[in-house]
DNA sequence: ATAAATGCTAAGATAAAAATTAGTAAGGCC
DNA sequence: GGCCTTACTAATTTTTATCTTAGCATTTAT
């Protein structure tokens, strides 16, 4: 994509936090827009290119190559060529995958008890 | 702060990850820039706002504003105000508030076991 | 009289993330 | 020859997040 600005404060204070605890590096990528769909979506089957792109309707190629790219990076998954024309490459998760898979779930029952209660609730004030 | 642009692709892929799952919105609360370390700073008894803003070294009066409203938003934390001049506002965990530090503390143990070993490896190609 | 204290807010500037558009390779099929 | 396929990439534009600067209220201390 594009480069980081490294003489920003914006980089700075991101660097601080994420030398500060390891857990700021991980959420900036769990959070990433539609990261955590991708790695479900090859966790439940859906383990090519396209299958992920249909499933995931209105994301994009350049979207979905960057996801793909830092999952592997991050030894969530792993990728494999076949080497065939047209490209055929697969996907599947790595033990890390599963685990973060399992620690997003975990994540994603405990949203629904805070999420949608008073999330979009006026305060007054 | 600024408002969102509703008619953006941007939103509509937002909206449509956050109802196809709640983790997305959760995920994208957590990750904001600095909020789980407001979270943390509270949780270890930084219960002001300039105790926090102190800790958090370079954390902005605007971000951390904004960061205790939704923190107080989604009833992570208590605001309790004292009406004194000069003001005294002290802050707490709820129940809601301890079950996600305790679920980010898992978050991070995992995050050391993947962070910085292949992180910020050059992958060939 | 003025400076300090605390907990904020508004408006604007800058940086980063995400989306858009347009392309690539290389073989198969009509 | 021309169109389809898959799995991508580069360059640009749009949108959002974050940061900066400046300010508020009201009492106590100097």
């Amino acid at each position: 994509m594009t480069e980081r600005k490294t003489s920003s404060t914006n980089y700075r204070n991101q660097s601080f936090l994420e030398e500060k605890c390891s857990l700021n590096e991980l959420l900036d990528l769990v959070s990433k827009r539609w990261f955590s769909d991708v790695l479900f979506c090859i966790e439940e089957g859906n383990n090519r290119f396209k299958l992920i792109k249909d499933d995931l309707k209105y994301i994009s190629d350049t979207i979905l190559s960057d996801r793909l790219k830092l999952l592997e990076r991050y030894n969530l998954i792993i990728r494999t060529d076949f080497d065939e024309i047209p490209p055929k490459v697969e996907y599947s998760l790595t033990d890390k995958g599963e685990e973060l898979v399992e620690l997003l779930e975990k994540m994603c029952e405990f949203s629904d008890t805070i999420i949608n209660k008073a999330a979009h609730a006026v305060i007054p004030g």
